[in-house]
DNA sequence: CTAACATTTTTCCAACTGGTCAAAATTCTT
DNA sequence: AAGAATTTTGACCAGTTGGAAAAATGTTAG
């Protein structure tokens, strides 16, 4: 008896529509995209909100349309009004959540210099660690069962971006304001570190303890990670202390 | 409509028991805890391999009884006659894993020198990531959901364990052998660092593409974090280059 | 060999799941 | 205010899920 590989089954080839919802292809009716409604965009909203919640913590498979309606307020078929199956509420999640998570990365300006544009690209994501917890873990979640479906995005936006990014670094290197290394790993390093706050917050949490681990530890991590990327953790003379 | 917390539906009480499995009290039969045959024993094993697989990508929620069982090659009933319930098989695993989870940790030694230490433990989690990438997504996964199932584990054993180790860090710190920096933040540093490429592998894979992807990519992780580690960003002057 | 025990299979079930549908209630437009 | 469009509800369904019970089939010590 083989291992047999882990079914996917996850999509049975969605059957019908509900009513519009999307384009509608085939007549050659000019496409009535109706603008959306206030109550629309409202609801949509509370249903994403919800959605986030609730994915963050359960993953795509873990986490039931039933979940969502109670924490969005409202009854499963009128949360399945606005977003006809499950899958295209994920979607949507995870489509916003890459432009707001690579925006910092963005960012990091060639023209700079390269401290100052580390620096801040550091404290940058470590502020989305701190207020945007769920979406980090969103992201982290769906990493962690291999990025069914948002593989494509990943490998052609991000890459590209990362690509751009890491030539930037070497570029410093190149005129010797940035220690010679692996860009690529450079920035695996910083996404690591810093999200690790928001993907791992009760780890660290149980870990500092209540005197350590309220709100004040964003502000150690920070200064931390800073004299980390900067200098390592090879001890220096110390600037102030001349005795 | 209050937003209203995400009910935690998951353990309605267990009602009855299979057979033995584990003690019962009350009577004063002297508790004939049967010392496993050699079929459990096999069964177990490929039981908790199977979970692993499972579980380590699609969390607990997210993972059937029946994938498991399907994975392990045996039927659902059959494997409920070895783990009379999901989370039986979940708990075993979890506090299996985190023993060997931490052993890293624990090698690390006073008596040392703080770089070979630092850098030796470095290598061994990086090794666990490369060695044991479903182990760590078991648990990520975990820690995502807030550690509901292992939360005492992590706020007694693991804490202790990291606030010993604190002090061996301290202790190098006034010794002068290490930059004075935050101990906390630096463990958490070592552990995201090193488990990234196991948690993260899509990510990591996608962003190197094929050429610099493969089985290299944890030696090239293993040189970029001795560097970050060592001296950080700064650039210095290279030892073997006098012109 | 066979009784006692261990293992496996078959059948079954109630709750949960993603999703449909028609009717009722509400909101908007004129 | 009325008609049209939108939104919400309630009833319902088929497939899945965790698990129970019991019968059937091995295994093994005496």
């Amino acid at each position: 008896m083989p291992p047999s590989k882990l079914k996917s089954n996850e999509a049975p080839v969605p059957p019908r529509r509900q009513q519009d919802a999307d384009a509608k292809a085939g007549s050659g009716v000019p496409v009535k995209a109706r603008p959306l409604t206030r109550i629309q965009r409202e609801k949509q909203d509370i249903i994403l909100e919800a959605a986030l919640e609730v994915f963050s913590v359960h993953g795509f498979r873990g986490s039931t349309i039933d979940q969502i309606a109670e924490v969005a307020g409202m009854s499963k078929p009128n949360l399945l009004y606005y977003f006809p199956r499950k899958e295209e509420i994920h979607r949507r999640l995870m489509s916003e959540l890459l432009v707001t998570w690579l925006a910092p990365l963005r960012e990091m300006d060639a023209k700079g210099d390269p401290f100052p544009e580390i620096r801040s690209y550091i404290r940058r994501k470590l502020e989305m660690a701190r207020d945007f917890p769920r979406e980090s873990r969103l992201f982290a979640n769906e990493m962690l069962q291999g990025a069914p479906r948002i593989i494509e995005m990943i490998e052609v936006d991000l890459k590209n971006l990362v690509d751009e990014k890491a030539q930037v670094l070497l570029g410093w290197m190149d005129e010797g304001k940035l220690a010679r290394t692996d860009p690529y790993h450079l920035i695996f390093s910083i996404w690591a570190t810093t999200q690790h706050y928001a993907d791992f917050d009760v780890q660290v949490r149980a870990v500092l303890g209540p005197a350590r681990g309220g709100e004040g530890r964003f502000e150690d991590a920070a200064r931390y990670l800073e004299q980390l990327f900067l200098f390592g953790l090879t001890p220096r003379k110390q600037p102030g202390k001349p005795a």
